[in-house]
DNA sequence: AGTCTTATCGCAAGGAGCCGCAATAGCGTC
DNA sequence: GACGCTATTGCGGCTCCTTGCGATAAGACT
């Protein structure tokens, strides 16, 4: 099924904003700030508001065909939903980002959904940390 | 040492606001917002500016006597630094907060530490998902 | 205690994101 | 193809947090 489809299956529109913000999002192919959406999107069509990006984001995301991860403190950024699954970790001091595979954080889902009853959505924030260029630099 | 002394050895002072700041999370024990601790100085001290907060909180946090994590979507939420550490299980639907002991999150850090070489701090971000209360509810 | 350097402060302005509202425009129905 | 219902838009305005700047005061030195 096409995707305006199922935005229309649900009671939804598929307006010329909201394509355009999917499409912005298809293009990027990977995680992209609404800022940047906005950017873009504005460069074709400047009496697009930024207000209605934001709103198409949190839409599309209400219908699972778009998610967001927290990424560096107070950054956040979108990608498709149907893209694979996966982890971030973010270095604080250089900014670079590593993409590991869910599985490598599936084990402690597990073990937070058994002792603790929780379904943890561990894609949704970017693990912080040091990598290891910067933890090196500062050894030395 | 004082904790005046160590702020003052790194070459920064001690100021009123700062030592208020530093009360305020004495005091609170726990976790609170930068908005908080700015709300409950300025009932004693309104010429205080909630950006003097905002900037004595980053100060001690680059000194390392505080630190904070990232909560629910977009909310910070700081503590002095030698409390215990743990992470937390955050509710998307109902806020629920759960505290959980370091213990359940090093087996990840480690092996992203042997895998990748990474530095994860997994209390710096808490982990969003759905509490048990809230996922049978939507079962029903 | 007085002087000097400069970290820090308070204030005002800036910027991102969000919200309410009246106008607009999808799209199901006839 | 026109009609009507209402989801969605653009706009103005608001909040929260950050930043620039001139004024203030901490603390080292004499």
């Amino acid at each position: 099924m096409e995707i305006g489809d199922r935005v229309r299956a649900s009671g939804k529109r598929m307006t010329v904003q909201r394509r355009l913000v999917l499409e912005a999002l298809e293009r990027a192919k990977h995680h992209t700030t609404a800022e940047e959406i906005a950017g873009r999107i504005r460069k074709q069509h400047p009496q697009i508001d930024p207000s209605t990006v934001y709103r198409n984001l949190e839409a599309l995301e209400g219908l699972g065909h778009v998610t967001h991860t927290h990424f560096e403190d107070r950054v956040t950024r979108w990608h498709l939903a149907d893209a694979h699954r996966h982890g971030h970790l973010v270095c604080r001091k250089c900014g670079a980002e590593l993409e590991v595979p869910m599985s490598l954080l599936e084990p402690l889902a597990r073990r937070i959904r058994s002792e603790h009853g929780f379904e943890a959505d561990l894609a949704h924030s970017a693990v912080v940390g040091i990598c290891r260029g910067c933890a090196s630099q500062r050894a030395v």
